[in-house]
DNA sequence: GCGCGTCATTTTACATGTCAATTAATTGGC
DNA sequence: GCCAATTAATTGACATGTAAAATGACGCGC
């Protein structure tokens, strides 16, 4: 599959091979710039994206959830939720009860000190993600949602 | 408007407040799945994510670069090279030179073997790449990359 | 009511990412 | 020339992510 000098030039002005790669490659990036900028109006709270995330699934059910439930809301492998957990624990933003029913479950349980920090957030976060993708109109914001959903499909077969 | 699709996946009972966050959410989501992937391919060839992203950054260069000059090309920060340098020497698919002229920089140089490694991979990556999106018509591809370069103009004011 | 498989969680080992501080070498101002 | 500021790279402390194995508790089938 020799290059010839051209094909070789071309590909120097445009580093991507295919118009997919350049779509994977536009999409990892993006994700990268959007996670800094979250990790970053997180860490003036001293907490970080995952330990969030945590606190938004606990606040969202209403009620305690095993670790297990948490770990199947993330995109984490479940081991890593231990650690979180008790980093978590340890700023009292939440607290572990073990399950009189079941010994084995651990219900996790957000505090009022974690509730009044994610109000907090609320407006911040909500800035955050309009500003993300603030150069889009609501139709392109629609249509990237579609996309990704769609790109998303090859994962559940 | 029917539930969308990431909200049915991560099975929460609440929707998403806007679509800007519901968009923001899918594209974080979609990138760590992608993400996800590749490191079960590049795995598989035990490197990982980032050191096959500093030998294709050689490669391309096509020849020795200080670290600095490769961190530039990545989004991770500086200290972060030093280690994945360390390991990819380790394993002898790069080397350490230091320069001559000044004495601060080292200049790391993928090796025959990195070469190797890189070339095996170059099929399975670019096929992935098309995987990844394969559910996607070649417009919407470019439809996306078009909208994620969009949604970027925000960090580069 | 016992044993074995399953389940929820944790532990361990390792790669990575961030920030802040350090080391080593160069350069610029005077 | 000399000292201070700058630069390249590294180190250390911490949070996270992955895989694989260990722990402890349940529960079904006989």
């Amino acid at each position: 599959m020799a290059e010839g000098r051209l094909q070789r030039e071309l590909n120097r002005r445009n580093p991507f091979e295919t118009p997919e790669q350049e779509a994977v490659l536009n999409l990892l990036r993006t994700g990268d710039l959007i996670l800094n900028r979250f990790g970053r109006l997180f860490g003036e709270h001293n907490i970080t994206d995952s330990q969030y995330n945590v606190l938004k699934i606990l606040r969202d059910e209403g009620q305690p959830m095993p670790s297990l439930g948490i770990a199947g809301r993330m995109v984490q492998v479940v081991p890593a939720i231990t650690g979180l957990i008790d980093r978590l624990e340890a700023k009292e933003l939440v607290v572990r009860r073990r399950c009189v029913q079941d010994r084995r479950v651990v219900y996790v349980e957000i505090t009022p000190l974690g509730t009044k920090l994610l109000a907090e957030l609320d407006q911040p976060v909500l800035a955050l993600h309009k500003q993300m993708v603030g150069k889009l109109s609501q139709p392109e914001v629609k249509q990237l949602s579609r996309l990704l959903e769609k790109a998303r499909e090859v994962f559940s077969q």
